[in-house]
DNA sequence: TGAATCATGTAACCGGTTACATGATTTT
DNA sequence: AAAATCATGTAACCGGTTACATGATTCA
């Protein structure tokens, strides 16, 4: 069987909670706020958003005559759709392309100078990695109501910086315990 | 252009070390080692390994007359062609195909019901994979001398149990403050 | 008015998975 | 001898990216 396709998913979720967006929006959504979990084109949504027109999950919405702007909004089927997919089982994602780890992996020899090169190249990714989540987090968290009203979106950006200083702090105990060798 | 191809790289990474490998091998290395951080399958390895041997990455070694199987070793060009990936710069990767953080991202209310469903259910397979993990670093890592000659492996893999370890820390916090309130 | 951007769409290509196929060797 | 596994390979398909294309609107 083929894999479990998201992405339709992932618009339904974009367009809950009333929401009508055209094309582009959805989009933009891609590049700003749900960037930081998927990736996602233009040339690939608006096919997608075909597609549920035909299965009835989003409806067109008629604005006044404004043509070539088509705004979708999500039905009531795509509502049930997108609630029996939340509370579908997980499992354990499959390993992220991580160079770092591959590379890492590749080198055998203990005193390899490759290692601690590999160590500080990525301590510095890491590093610009948290100034951009906290900066985000800062930019969308700032006020109480609004963690509340995007409770999930404020837990997987907390975890996901915590995630990194947990890196960040192993990073920093291998290059150290590297220097004192 | 088009994005950075891995796949030959991770087969000249196999094949280092004088290694002699043919493609069931070199497959069974990616059901096993390496899967934990990369996949591929054989219907991609045995047309990517005849495209190494036309670049003269690798070199096909003469068995006696065995036939059918065909054995590969790294050239000199491979090898240098591997050198260089090595310390090449990495990125931050992409986003990984993270259901749970997706859907987690869609529930917007703190009181949805549904936050501490996911949150208990991620815990069961972070705990699994722990078990699997450690298990793993028993088997191969259980000798000092398998990690000196190992050490890049041995690394990722400590990673990897440290960082699902923060990351069920944080799933435990998170519902003891759900059953809390 | 010309340039930039908006909004939608199609085409080509590529990496990767699943399924199909086929002789050779090993096991029962 | 039949069944299972080994070893290699091809075909079909699919999700996703990049590039190409094109009218409409907005901006300089």
């Amino acid at each position: 069987m083929p894999q479990q396709r998201i992405l339709p998913y992932i618009i339904l979720g974009i367009l809950s909670g009333q929401k009508q967006m055209n094309g582009i929006q959805i989009t933009n959504v891609f590049k700003t706020e749900i960037g930081e979990f998927w990736r996602s084109s233009h040339s690939q949504i608006y096919p997608e958003l075909k597609r549920m027109l035909d299965d009835n999950w989003v409806k067109v919405v008629p604005t006044e005559e404004n043509d070539k702007e088509i705004y979708y909004q999500m039905t009531g089927d795509g509502q049930n759709v997108l609630d029996e997919w939340l509370v579908e089982s997980n499992t354990i994602p499959l390993p992220s392309k991580d160079l770092f780890a591959l590379k890492m992996y590749f080198i055998q020899d203990k005193n390899d100078p490759r290692i601690i090169q590999l160590l500080e190249e990525q301590r510095e990714l890491v590093k610009d990695n948290i100034l951009h989540l906290e900066e985000r987090n800062r930019l969308l968290f700032s006020k109480e109501e609004t963690v509340n009203s995007n409770y999930g979106h404020f837990l997987i950006l907390d975890r996901a910086i915590k995630r990194q200083k947990g890196f960040l702090r192993w990073l920093n105990k291998q290059i150290k315990q590297y220097k004192d060798a």
